[in-house]
DNA sequence: GTCTATACCTTGATAGAC
DNA sequence: GTCTATCAAGGTATAGAC
């Protein structure tokens, strides 16, 4: 009699934490990509009703910009941490931010399309967290190049490695061994950059 | 009485050429994007009924095949012709290509995320008309760097210039006139490629 | 070769009871 | 906060009449 009452009691209580709603987003995006994240697929995993996820957030929408978000602060970190492991030479610092970005995208494929390779980022014209993912960047640049050339030379740097990722995840370059084109790119942009 | 006749026998005979219906989606994708290529959509336009399109061809991958390979025929085009006016000098040649493959998939934004922006190229490992495309680069770097190194070449310069594009097009990079790190970082690859 | 009609799937999102 | 039930779209593709 108890036990019943309890069980009914407990009905339509709170079963969903917010946070291990966006950890479990999260993982379904990280292994089987954005598409994959359905409101349905969602529901199903957390033992939920799709419909009641909508107590948590606003739209899809802003669920993938949580997930995106947390990605993006996870680059930030590894980028973060290899620059300052070479420290204080600029060129092993763009260098190692380099193979780290590579590494970090290719072992997270998911997330790095969700972040740079779909559509533009939803707010206005600046991340919260982009800001702290080039920072980084922006200061190693800052000592090969100066100040002035700074934003310009972190954008080709940039754009390098972020093309030689996304065609290495979309099978465009499955021919020959990938690393030898990014690692003589990269040496002979650094290279080219800092003089 | 005769104009009835004709139209009864004219009933349900040919209304679509095929050359003008892969045109056609061609069209459709360029305006709007791969997303809004749907077959509902291309029979409205050719003034047909979705399900006649089938008999042109056997699913909608290979109509965006079709499309697809038309516009990397146009792209090598444009490249080949770009590195036969700056010859005979490999660096502006390379260059050269750079800036018309980048002006060109500005211009074709939604043709060019087609071709190399989503999943991998649909045959084995060999497209068709992908070989003439980078022709053109490998001949130019192989010039500058030599045979040996002209594959590894080719995927750096390759991977910057599809980089800056892609970053350029899904609004990752609208702070500062890109231009100026495009010329930039193009210039300092092939000067740090070239000795 | 085109037509009508439809089967069958997916999705995001909402209304109202509890 | 969760539930059931449902809406409103959208998609690819097929069967069979003409």
């Amino acid at each position: 009699m108890y036990k019943k009452c309890t069980l009914l009691v407990m009905a339509y209580t709170k079963k969903i934490d917010h946070q291990e709603l966006v950890a479990c987003a999260c993982k379904l995006v990280e292994q089987e990509g954005v598409e994959a994240l359905s409101m349905r697929r969602l529901a199903q995993i957390l033992d939920v009703q799709a419909s009641s996820l909508y107590n948590h957030f606003a739209d899809k929408s802003a669920l993938l910009a949580e997930v995106a978000e947390r990605g993006l602060y996870r680059l930030a970190e590894k980028l973060e941490h290899a620059s300052a492991l070479a420290r204080p030479n600029p060129r092993h610092q763009i260098e190692a931010m380099g193979l780290t970005y590579r590494e970090w995208a290719l072992q997270h494929s998911h997330i790095y399309t969700l972040l740079f390779m779909g559509a533009p980022p939803l707010e206005g014209d600046a991340p919260p967290s982009a800001a702290a993912t080039f920072a980084p960047m922006l200061a190693a640049t800052a000592q090969l190049v100066g100040e002035d050339q700074a934003e310009a030379a972190t954008q080709a740097v940039w754009a390098f490695i972020h093309g030689f990722v996304t065609l290495e995840l979309t099978g465009h370059m499955q021919r020959c061994l990938p690393a030898e084109g990014f690692t003589l790119g990269l040496t002979c942009l650094v290279q080219g950059l800092g003089r």
